[in-house]
DNA sequence: GATGAATGAGCCTTCATTCAT
DNA sequence: TATGAATGAAGGCTCATTCAT
């Protein structure tokens, strides 16, 4: 799995002291927060000048949303790909639990090679409208429809109850995100069995919407 | 369901000034967050004088945490009556739906009386050490007991599947959450039909765990 | 020796809740100085509410001249009497040592029931001009003339020798604080011998100036 | 004399800026004491930002410890030189006469070139513990020792009656100290004639002492 | 007279942002 | 391009003083 670092990288172009400066970012605001980081911090973990961060970041929450930003994009990737739907219906995956369980590994996969990132993401949330809309905008134009159209197919199937789109939805989820908050934020440190875990989780899943 | 300003007002005997600072500091951290709201706001919102506030909470972090502690304690509330255990083991839920079934709806009212303490809680819990060390010890010497024996218990009536009882807590907390975090907090304003949803909600994690 | 608290008690007709009012500014403001006590501690200490200090003294400002103002006078009292320049040229102190000797120890005895008072005394004249303008006028008035006099006499009768009579003072001063400074505040915990101290003391002064 | 500030500025490197600072942060806090001399004041007559200040100096009382611990060192410098100890020894003062007046003539010059650094010392002594250490710490190690190198020396030589070397320091210090407090900050505007004074001063203390 | 809640001016300090070098 | 000293607005907090009870 690609490190969000080196999609930043190629993406945006970045030379070594931006590298070096987002990458104390994200450190510093994962572990304590947008607030409680300043921006002399961010630039004395980086060894770069204050005024360099300036220079390549309009603002400081510029610098946060050019962090965040592509991790919203990041964590939605395989909905994302044209091909995700088309795998979807060319028969890649006969069955739902096969698709729920492709997806669930490469998304556990990215989450733990970003922890720092999606801590930002989940914590930062809450508290700025450019993040939300950045949200708002990928996941009702991309997310839902992938999923929407995936699942419509398979409850042709028959494979999934007739359940609201969005409840199937919510639950995928909710169960997804609820094992890998436990699993990376809240305890990290427990000796976690991923396999049975990973299992266990889509196992709830099926039961509950198969 | 009694709002959780009434038991504030209670519990600690405020004066009419200091009720309308912490109406102030819910509004608007709820809002806003709590490195957003300045005390000069909260102080200007709740028609006193800054200093007032400070005759009160000794600092900000302690109005904050004044405000969120015993929310922590009334979210998980129901499981800690002595009475809950005891109403278990002495048939009141026949079943272990019927539990279920109570206790989301025993929440869900809650939360809806309460949304911008519950918008406190999730959003500042990642930042406030404090914040933590209260939750944890709530969870871990009430809520985690509480429905561990409980999770026993219709196991051996052969209610609930041999998973490991975190997993099961987990599931049906996760399950809980994305649905009110949903309904309350995302899309408030969704005309939502609560009362199948709920339903739906326990059928999902019965479906799951049962 | 009456305690200074004694004279404030008789001389401004205090009641009984001034009279704490007044032992705990003089505690707190001696240990900590003015600017370091705030009258909610004063006022905590003295058992009354912090209104009732703005009943009988108009500000904190206020409190401390009340509380100094005495001193200056007191500290410099034996000067004052009337009897003094009678005493010394109705020949009750045959030679000059014989006053000193006197002076040292009625003013040593004063200092070591006023250690309060003396310390906030020398530690607060410097800021408050208020103070400054008494402790001038006592000075130029009572405590110079009185001094002069009796310098005068004893020089007359040959045992000072011709020096400026403001030097004299000087020196009789610059000792005897220097010692009551070193005694009292410097080295409080010392195990003085103050018998010889004096002795020394008085030996000193007349070897410099007799 | 080399003037206290030019020392600062050598020893510590200090920035133009920085300079007006220390040199406003004297003026004021001479005049009218730490506790009502506030940062925004000293900005405002250094003519810089207040935050500037918070740019060289951690906090306020950061700045009143970097500019009078060296008043502490160098009001007691003679006494350090390594060589002052080995001149008594070494007969570059002949008699304790020579050495006192040496003593004096200099300390009066460093007082007269820093009359608000050293009315800063003596004012503020009583309420810093931080200062009071710093003073304690060179006084016991440096001041304490030099002396009473030297006192013995000149006891051993007969100039000096057997007193307590304690009271022989005393005297000496109180004397010098009673006579400059006089001359520079209590009554700096008469018209004093100096050198008929620190004449009576050294005559006052041989005769006291010698 | 006594109370103590309420006030609000003023303080020290932080920090994102600018700009001359 | 990079620097880092300088800025100044804004924040949390203290405390002498007031006043209704």
């Amino acid at each position: 799995m690609a490190d969000m670092i080196e999609i930043l990288r190629e993406q945006e172009n970045m030379t070594p002291k931006q590298i070096e400066i987002v990458k104390a970012a994200i450190e510093l605001i994962s572990e304590k927060g947008y607030y409680n980081t300043s921006t002399s911090e961010i630039a004395r973990r980086a060894g770069v000048a204050e005024g360099t961060i300036f220079r390549h970041y309009r603002t400081k929450k510029d610098l946060l949303v050019t962090i965040v930003t592509p991790v919203i994009t990041s964590f939605s990737a395989p909905l994302f790909a044209e091909k995700f739907v088309d795998q979807v219906f060319r028969d890649k995956y006969a069955h739902f639990e096969d698709l729920l369980n492709a997806f669930i590994r490469n998304r556990f996969e990215f989450a733990q090679s970003n922890i720092p990132l999606i801590k930002i993401l989940l914590q930062e949330l809450a508290f700025h409208p450019e993040i939300q809309a950045s949200y708002k905008e990928v996941f009702s134009n991309k997310v839902f429809p992938a999923f929407n159209q995936a699942i419509d197919f398979y409850k042709e199937k028959g494979e999934l109850r007739d359940l609201p789109n969005e409840t199937i939805i919510r639950t995928i989820v909710s169960n997804i995100l609820g094992f890998m908050i436990n699993r990376f934020i809240i305890q990290p440190d427990k000796d976690w069995d991923d396999e049975t875990e990973i299992k266990q989780t889509i196992d709830l899943i099926i039961r509950g919407v198969g």
